[in-house]
DNA sequence: GTCATGAATTGACCCGCATCAAACAACTTC
DNA sequence: GAAGTTGTTTGATGCGGGTCAATTCATGAC
């Protein structure tokens, strides 16, 4: 791991992030005041459950990984987060101590704030607590879709419901390229890989082809009633 | 379903909520401003999935059950709420369309926020954005731990996790009364009521004694190690 | 080109839990 | 009290997916 200084680049990817994007400049720049960036080999782990920690991370580049362990070392994914994503709000709103491991899933590139000042700037900036308010509710209905697919969907239906996610409403066949590996896709999606792998191949038959990271599609009616 | 108005007691109830006793009395006493007060049945509906809504929920007494239906009509459990606990706040600072169903799980009286009056007091007293914050942040962790739980937890230690949430650090031995219906907890617990049933079974041989509603552990380790 | 390493697939097996069915217990309601 | 209703337990069975092991595929090093 390699600390550094933004970039001018660093900081263009971070104004438009999701996030940054909704704040008027002036809000934006104040929290980027002091931010640091850091490099990391795929596997480095950026913060382990339960240390103390006051930093927001944000993803610039690569991919983080974000999982709780069980007693036995079995890892469950929480979440997935990709450029311009952030880790770490609720620990800084709450008692400042990581929910979870993050991980560097693939080479990546990382900025991360300080919390103290996100939490001055909420305080004092509406338009900034107003974000991180949408911010956080958003995250927390991501987790939500999330339990709820684990409890309702079977392996085949959580795989073509992410692929469906994928697809531009609309079109009825299309492909895309899967932003990550297909170990980091099952983990995400609550199952081992080989799980993983049986579904795409249950899949096929519904008119999915699968080569490499390419997903093809062919029969978008197939899938949705799957 | 009747809707009345908001009794002195309501009142009370409200104010030493976690969410409004963290609040400044009169931040509180804004919020509360328009609230109305309904009663509902057990299984009575209080909103569904993808519905329009722009309210919060506080529930006063009783208990209310939130879920997702899946396409064969089967219940996911999200959340389950009981007296102080609030719901959609979600919805209110999204799309303002319900993210789950919510139902009463038992005779319950819950107040309605309305939640344009809520977005305008974030906007305008930190105070009441902070403290929607940490709810949210706070939300959204339970919501992880439960992801993680299902994931890494077979029944039986999903059960001695949730007996040994309710007891006191320290106590090597204790009892107490489940606040619900053991339906519930087994919606709660992401499990069929069968499995429940067939946890506490398991448990026994670890010292757990269920008599109806009634629950007493006598070997704080054995479960600790489950 | 060969070789080495890690990813993805396939098969065999097993465990956990959902489901169905039926017995049982605990409350209502009259 | 009796009888109906609803919640809980127990048993039998089957499916989904985790795990382990072996193979194939992809990628990069030399």
């Amino acid at each position: 791991m390699k600390t550094l200084r933004l970039t001018m680049s660093d900081r263009a990817i971070l104004l438009s992030a999701r996030f940054f994007a909704r704040l008027p400049r002036t809000a934006a720049e104040a929290i980027l005041e002091g931010a640091t960036v850091s490099t990391h080999e795929a596997h480095d782990t950026l913060f382990r459950q339960d240390d103390p920690t006051d930093d927001v991370i944000v993803v610039l580049s690569g991919l983080v990984r974000l999982f709780r362990l069980g007693k036995d070392g079995r890892e469950a994914d929480i979440a997935v987060s990709q450029k311009g994503e952030m880790i770490g709000v609720n620990a800084v709103f709450l008692d400042r101590r990581a929910t979870a491991n993050a991980q560097a899933a693939e080479p990546s590139i990382v900025a991360r704030l300080e919390g103290g000042k996100l939490r001055q700037l909420a305080a004092e900036d509406s338009d900034v607590a107003q974000a991180l308010l949408e911010l956080v509710c958003h995250h927390g209905k991501m987790t939500e879709d999330c339990l709820a697919e684990d409890r309702l969907l079977t392996a085949p239906q959580r795989v073509a419901n992410y692929i469906l996610s994928h697809c531009p409403i609309g079109s009825e066949s299309f492909s895309f390229r899967l932003p990550f590996q297909k170990n980091v896709l099952a983990g995400k999606l609550g199952l081992a890989p080989e799980a993983l792998s049986r579904a795409f191949s249950t899949l096929r038959r519904s008119g999915v082809i699968v080569k490499g990271r390419m997903i093809e599609i062919r029969d978008r009616q197939a899938l949705e009633q799957f």
